[in-house]
RNA sequence: GGUGACAUAGCCAAGCGGUAAGGCACAGGUCUGCAACACCUCGAGCGGCGGUUCAAAUCCGCCUGUCACCU
């Protein structure tokens, strides 16, 4: 039996993908599934810069807006959701279309990573971290280092978040994670995939980058995040977490100005930026599109696209 | 015009005679259940010229620039 096919549009924030999307949607017959980690949340629209109705045009968006801000999100759920969706779509004769710039996510979804060999409980987890507090984590790394010692030489003794997991998931399975990463990393696809990464120059994208920040504040992004305060929702929630919530809960605690807030997202929206391009980088089959390449012509592009798809 | 202060990397900033801290930005990178997360790596010889000294970013002189005050 044929692959399913699949077309994944992505590349850092603000180069474009959503316009791009929905008009390659139309025309090769397709639906899109957003790969992003926080537009998944209701009720957080201007800072996630979320597609509006209208610009669907009709074409169907899944995983988008579905989510109470209060819930956790995470690749585990995604990847779960993904696939329900994807099978959807194909039912319907319809190709799915990736759109998003979590890389991690992509990749979950293209490998088919296994997620699944723990369980939910958590209490282990909130154990060591607790231990990384009081005794620090360069015990844990330690002990890392003794029952599986690559994983000790690749995760930095300061990333408590990995050496934590590392050591979790060797409590859990009995097996090193090392090793299952290795695993994972040889499978292959069970999709005929397209995997587009859009890109720009530097400059150009960083420049697009703030002017979409200003935007938002103008579109009332202090109102939104206020709002979303009122509903009680923590400011320690993944949802909170996301570029532009957290730095404007900042100044709306006081803790420094408007200015100093919109400085912040801009720097670390670049900083995101940066991390998603070193991202793709890194992954395989990935077909650049450079769009200085067809001078931002996002009819070129499209046709360009559209003459990959069809090899 | 005069007097005084200051001039150290793209920015902020230590240094006070013994061979240039740190922070931010920028750049590069890691990533397999929080990924819009977390984490790692990374630069200059001190405004210019001359002098003192074994040794000067550090002391002296002149020049240039900036700021402050005065006329």
């Amino acid at each position: 039996m044929d692959k399913q096919k699949l077309v994944v549009i992505t590349g850092p924030t603000a180069v474009g993908k959503t316009k791009l999307s929905v008009e390659l949607a139309k025309r090769i017959g397709g639906e899109i599934i957003s790969a992003d980690s926080m537009q998944v949340y209701k009720f957080m629209n201007i800072g996630t810069d979320k597609i509006s109705l209208d610009k669907m045009e009709g074409v169907p968006h899944h995983l988008i807006d579905f989510l109470d801000p209060h819930e956790d999100f995470n690749v585990f759920i995604f990847q779960k959701l993904v696939k329900e969706a994807i099978a959807d779509i194909s039912s319907r004769g319809k190709i799915p279309i990736i759109v998003g710039g979590t890389g991690f996510y992509i990749q979950a979804v293209l490998y088919d990573i296994d997620f699944t060999e723990t369980d939910e409980d958590e209490s282990y987890r909130h154990e060591l971290e607790e231990r990384a507090k009081s005794e620090g984590v360069h015990v844990l790394h330690e002990e890392l280092r003794a029952v599986d010692p690559k994983s000790a030489d690749a995760i930095h003794e300061n990333n408590s978040k990995r050496v934590i997991r590392a050591l979790e998931y060797y409590k859990k399975t009995g097996k090193k994670i090392s090793d299952h990463n290795v695993e994972q990393h040889e499978k292959t696809s069970p999709y005929d995939f397209k995997y587009f990464v859009l890109t720009d120059d530097r400059a150009v994208l960083y420049s697009r980058i703030e002017k979409r920040v200003d935007q938002m504040i103008e579109e009332g992004l202090e109102r939104e995040v206020r709002e979303l305060l009122e509903m009680d929702i923590p400011g320690d929630a993944t949802s909170m977490q996301g570029l532009g919530y957290r730095e404007m809960i900042g100044y709306l605690q006081g803790e420094y100005d408007l200015d100093r807030a919109v400085y912040l997202i801009k720097r670390n929206t670049r900083h995101f930026a940066k991390r998603q391009l070193t991202w793709f980088k890194r992954e395989r089959d990935v077909i650049w599109i450079d769009k200085q390449e067809f001078d931002r012509d996002d009819e070129k592009i499209l046709k360009e696209m559209i003459k990959i798809y069809e090899q």
